[in-house]
DNA sequence: GACTAGCGTCAAATCGATTTGCTCTCCACT
DNA sequence: AGTGGAGAGCAAATCGATTTGACGCTAGTC
C-alpha cells in the first residue's frame, strides 16, 4: 500500500521494537505493553508509540516472541496423504477452525509409516507446536513420548491414544457400518459380501456390519470377506476376487468409496448391472462418490467436523478453557443411499 | 495453572545445550560445533558429547536456533483451497521435494480472496518461512512487498511476479488448449463450444483453444463461449446455457475437469449420449477424469512436478546455488484422449 | 505532613541456541 | 631458539522479543 522509499530500502534489515522505542522516546518496555496489553499503557505514550509503529512499519518478529513465550501460534496435522481427498477436507476443517484465533496449519504426510510418524512427530515438538492433530492411520497408537511431550495437546482422529493430555474424535464407523448391514439386508440381498481394509485396520467397519447381517440372520462366511488396500485399485482386485468364487455375492460393501469405485470399474468391465446384478456400498461419502454410475450408496464420514472439532478440542487446552482427562467426541455416521445398491 | 505450572518446570523442562554441556563436562560452544559441524572437535570430546546428548535425551530447541540463524526451515504454500484435489497434489509434490533436506510445510488456503492473500503472506513473513509458492489464483500479482521481504525467494506457479527473487513455474495451459482444438477439429466436430473459466482467469486456455480453431478454419461465435466458476455445478449450468441455444454445439470443451464433469451431468439429464450427441473434453486431469462415464479426454496439467519443481527453485536460492533473477519453468500439458471426445 | 495506593515507565534478566574472537597447546620447520 | 600454523576449546556477544521488580510521580486519606 504505502511506496517504499529509499531509506527504508537502504536498511535492509528488519525493524526492531528498539528502534520503534527510540523513534518514540520510549523503552522496549513500553512499546512491548502497548502492543500487547498486558500492562496499562497511558493514552498519550500508546498513540506515539502507534505513530511510531506505523512510520517505520514496524512487524513483531514472531520467531524471538515464540523463543520468550514457549508458544507458536501454530497446529501441526499428520496425516497418512494430503493428496486423500478425506484428509484434504479434514485438514481444511481444522484450519478454518483455529484460523481465527490466529494458529497457522503445519500438514505432515505420513504415508501411515512408522518411521515417518515418528519423525514428523519429533519434528513438530521440536518446533514446538501449540497442539497436534492425529489423523494418520492406527499406527499412531505406536509413537512413543518423551518427557517433554506431555505438555503439548494432542486429538486423535478415530482412535484413542494414551496420553493424559490427548483428546480423540471419532466418526462412529460401528453404527455407520451397521447401518449399510440392515440396509443391505432389508433390501432382501441374500450374498452380502465385504471387502475390508488391510489387516488390523477399520475393525469397527467390519464388525459393525457384521452385526448388522447377524441380527438380521445373515451369515457371513469368510470367503465373502476380502481384504483390499484403500485405493481404487485394491478395490477392483478384491472385487475381481469375489467375483470368480462359484457363488457370486449379489451385494458388497466395501469398507471406504475409493475401493467402491474400483469395485464398480470391475463390475462393469465383466457387464454386469449395478446394482442390477450386483449391489455396491461404499464408506466416507467423498466426492467421487456422486461421480460414478451409478451414483454410490455410501455412509457419510464427516472429515470436515472432525477437524474442526479437533480444532475446538485443541484450542480449549491450549487456551487453559479445559484442564481435563482426555474427552472423546462421537461423530455420526449417518447412510447416504443413492443409486448403487 | 500454578500448581501445574510449577510441577512443569521442575519436572519436564526440556534439557537444554548447557546442561548437556554440564554434563560432559565442556562448553556449550563445543556442544554446538559437535551437533552442527561447523568446527573441528576431537573425536574423544565428540564422543564425550555425544553420551551425554543420549543419556539427556536432549533435543536442540528449534526456535532459539531459528532466532539466531534467521532460517526457519519451513516453506508455506498458499493455494486457494487444499481441498481441491489439483492444489492438494501440488502440494504433496512440493513437500516430498523439499522434506529430504529438512524443510516443513506450512499451508494457507486463500480461498483466492486478497484480503487472505496479503494476511496470510504477512502471516508467513512475520513467521520467517524461508520461502514461499504462490499458487493462489492470479490475484497474487496483487500483493504488495515491503522492504524486508525481498529477502525470501518466491515461486509462483502459473504466472509470473514482480519480484526479485521470484521463479516460475508454468504449466503450458496454451499448448494443451491448443492440443485440444486440432484433437476436437479433426474429429471432425463443426460446432465447438467452450466453458470458460471466470473473467480474467484462464485466458491461457481460451486463446490456445481458440486459435487451435482458427487454424483448422473454424469459426467461434460469442454465443458458444460460456463461462463457468470451476465447480461442478457451474460447468453443469454453463452446459444448460449451451444446450438451449438453437443451434446445439457437438463438443465442448471445458476449462477444467470439474466442469466437464458437470456438463457430463447435463448431458445424461437430457439423455444426450456422450461423445454421440455432444463430445466434452476437459483440463487438469484429475482422479476424478477417470471415474466418470465415460472417462473423460482432458489435458494433463502435472500438478504434482509443478509443486516439486517450485521446491526445486525454491531450494536452489535457498542453499546459495543460485542468486539471479527470476527463472521460468514451462511444463508441457499432454493431451490425454479417453472416451468422452 | 506523613503514608498508602495506583499509575506509568524503565532497566535488566530471560528464552536457548549460534557465532566470533581469543587463548592455549603442540608440533614442524627454518 | 624462534616463528608459524594448525588444532581444540571457551567466554561473551548476539538474535529480538517478553516479563519482572523497582522507581518516581501524583492523588487521596488520616
Amino acid at each position: 500500500m504505502s511506496s517504499d522509499t529509499a531509506e527504508e530500502r537502504a536498511s535492509a534489515s528488519r525493524v526492531t521494537i528498539a528502534e520503534v522505542a527510540g523513534r518514540a522516546g520510549v523503552s522496549p518496555t513500553t512499546v512491548s505493553h502497548v502492543l500487547s496489553g498486558k500492562r496499562v499503557v497511558s493514552a498519550a505514550t500508546r498513540d506515539i508509540v502507534m505513530d511510531a509503529i506505523r512510520a517505520l512499519g514496524y512487524r513483531p518478529n514472531v520467531v524471538a516472541r515464540n523463543l520468550r513465550t514457549r508458544q507458536s501460534q501454530m497446529i501441526a496435522v499428520m496425516v497418512p496423504d494430503i493428496t486423500n481427498p478425506f484428509y484434504a477436507v479434514l485438514t481444511r476443517g481444522l484450519a478454518d477452525a483455529v484460523d481465527a484465533a490466529g494458529y497457522g496449519t503445519y500438514v505432515c504426510n505420513t504415508d501411515g509409516v512408522h518411521e515417518r510418524e515418528t519423525k514428523f512427530f519429533q519434528d513438530v515438538m521440536d518446533r514446538g507446536v501449540d497442539g497436534i492433530v492425529f489423523a494418520s492411520g492406527e499406527t499412531a497408537s505406536r509413537v512413543t513420548f518423551g518427557p517433554a511431550d506431555h505438555h503439548t495437546p494432542i486429538v486423535c482422529i478415530g482412535e484413542h491414544l494414551d496420553h493424559p493430555l490427548c483428546d480423540a474424535v471419532i466418526p462412529d464407523d460401528g453404527a455407520g457400518s451397521r447401518a449399510v448391514g440392515e440396509f443391505l439386508a432389508s433390501r432382501g440381498y441374500k450374498r452380502i459380501a465385504m471387502i475390508q481394509g488391510p489387516l488390523k485396520y477399520g475393525a469397527n467397519r467390519t464388525n459393525g456390519f457384521r452385526a448388522a447381517l447377524l441380527a438380521a440372520g445373515q451369515k457371513v462366511p469368510a470367503e465373502r470377506m476380502v481384504r483390499g488396500g484403500w485405493t481404487r485399485r485394491s478395490g477392483y482386485e478384491a472385487m475381481a476376487i469375489l467375483m470368480s468364487r462359484r457363488n457370486r455375492p449379489d451385494a458388497v460393501f466395501c469398507a471406504n468409496d475409493l475401493m467402491a469405485i474400483g469395485a464398480i470399474d470391475l463390475a462393469h468391465e465383466l457387464g454386469l448391472d449395478v446394482p442390477g446384478d450386483v449391489a455396491i456400498a461404499g464408506f466416507d461419502d467423498v466426492d467421487a462418490a456422486t461421480i460414478v454410475t451409478p451414483q454410490l450408496t455410501t455412509v457419510l464420514n464427516p472429515s470436515y467436523e472432525a477437524g474442526s472439532t479437533a480444532g475446538e478440542l485443541l484450542m480449549s487446552r491450549m487456551a487453559g478453557r479445559y484442564r481435563g482427562t482426555g474427552r472423546t467426541v462421537v461423530l455420526p455416521c449417518p447412510l447416504v443411499a443413492r443409486g448403487s445398491a
